[in-house]
DNA sequence: TGCTCCTAATGATTTAGATCAATATTACGA
DNA sequence: TCGTAATATTGATCTAAATCATTAGGAGCA
């Protein structure tokens, strides 16, 4: 068994894990390394340290756990620090329709501020922490500090313009695409975190996935023993490794960036 | 040749429609029918004054004309005041993907809000009128008026819902399922408006609508005269009528109201 | 160490909807 | 008012992905 490396005796009977700086609960938004994914950017020190007053530190999360479910109350929005959430709508035939996914530095549960109910749920994949923002709090600072009203507004203009990629993806293009356009997502997403571009661990089933993207489990995992198979990419279970991204890009039909 | 009807010597060389409420440019937003849709509501008479000063009221256009472009530098949003419009995408093949379908009281063009570029296309499906809002002024009403910026946060986040019901929409339902949900959003919609909720005419084609939910024109068609022969509604090319809401409810698989 | 559950891979078969194709209908401009 | 183009309907055929079914890996636990 390898054992994680000692960093002190603060932390002594701490797991590796939970010392590491976006799993801290008492680290402040001026000093977070996911601020400039998250809502701080464009704030200065002191509207930093104002928007600081109003965030909670939650706590961890166990995969499984829930965020918040549908029809709740919408009382926050949700900063991911680590790990990963999806969200997600269960049908009246009990059918779990997948319709996030969400990684650190992303913002959760827009989807309650129009109704101030939840139109969906958000549960953890795997163990995770947050900051919960109190969204009446959040509304009232925004008054007060214009950059941060605007930047919640591109935030929220951000989650629009992802919405209907995603509608888009879905409603036109083939299997192999969405997941195509999957796998890059997420490369992208890792590499705006300063992580491997090319290996990661999909964070979701094949199932979830296939939800996700409107096909079923069978199809997502026939598509990657194809991707493997022409050394797009290389498939263990959930660790990917994107072999060929120029072609995977091709097959996604993305031209941009 | 019926003719329309004279409303005293006013009107005199004005073609009817141009004459009613939601088409005459000079009305203001205290006095639109579609301000409890719109934006307005929520606001006090002063607010709404405040409001009305950075509105401006934008000509008619005429079908297949555009109100923004992909691409284009997003400047203000657009409330729909008569006639209906499209927003859609073009794929690098060339092929246009709709995206949204927008109807009288409705707000256009958020999806620029995040970027600074508009993500698409909007253009008019028949002659129709529309308010436009700049929006760097909107955002500085709103942090002067806190109840603006709740309800333009409120109405993002119903765009944002209303975004991800039509993803889940497309991605787990059988065609039939979206062709029955889009007749039922669209009664609503009318509804809204004390318009009929059982006889419409639909603003799209069938390649339209066929875009829109992921399918194609011929299958759109085919469920059209499949829904026709069990008397679930009556089709005269773009003249629907619903005749059997609650067997259309239950194909769209709705439950609630 | 083996047992059970959950997840993934892969093959066989079916099917919903795409594609191709041929009219029919409607809208529109000269 | 006619003629042409755009739009819609309907049929025949094809195919991508769903469904059904089996086997194989892991992970967690007694």
């Amino acid at each position: 068994m390898k054992s994680a490396p000692k960093a002190g005796n603060l932390a002594k009977d701490i797991p590796y894990v939970a010392r590491s700086c976006h799993t801290n609960p008492s680290i402040s938004c001026g000093d977070c390394r996911l601020g400039e994914l998250c809502l701080p950017i464009a704030l200065d020190t002191s509207e930093i340290l104002r928007l600081d007053e109003i965030v909670k530190r939650g706590r961890a999360l166990n995969k499984g756990e829930y965020l918040y479910r549908e029809g709740e109350e919408f009382k926050s929005i949700f900063a991911i620090r680590s790990g990963s959430f999806k969200t997600f709508k269960t049908t009246q035939e009990g059918v779990e329709q997948v319709t996030g996914l969400y990684l650190p530095g992303e913002i959760m549960g827009m989807d309650g501020i129009g109704s101030h109910k939840h139109s969906g749920s958000a549960i953890a994949l795997e163990t995770g922490s947050f900051c919960e923002i109190p969204f009446d709090q959040l509304e009232e600072l925004s008054t007060r500090i214009p950059s941060l009203q605007g930047r919640f507004f591109r935030l929220m203009g951000q989650e629009i313009v992802k919405d209907q990629q995603m509608l888009t993806l879905v409603s036109s293009n083939a299997a192999e695409e969405r997941v195509a356009s999957l796998l890059l997502s997420i490369s992208k997403r890792n590499h705006r975190r300063k992580l491997s571009a090319k290996n990661f661990r999909l964070p979701m089933t094949r199932a979830e996935i296939g939800s996700y993207l409107g096909v079923t489990l069978e199809t997502v995992s026939r598509i990657f023993s194809r991707l493997q198979k022409l050394d797009i990419i290389k498939v263990d279970n959930k660790e990917i490794e994107l072999l060929d991204i120029d072609e995977l890009k091709r097959i996604a039909k993305v031209h941009n960036d």
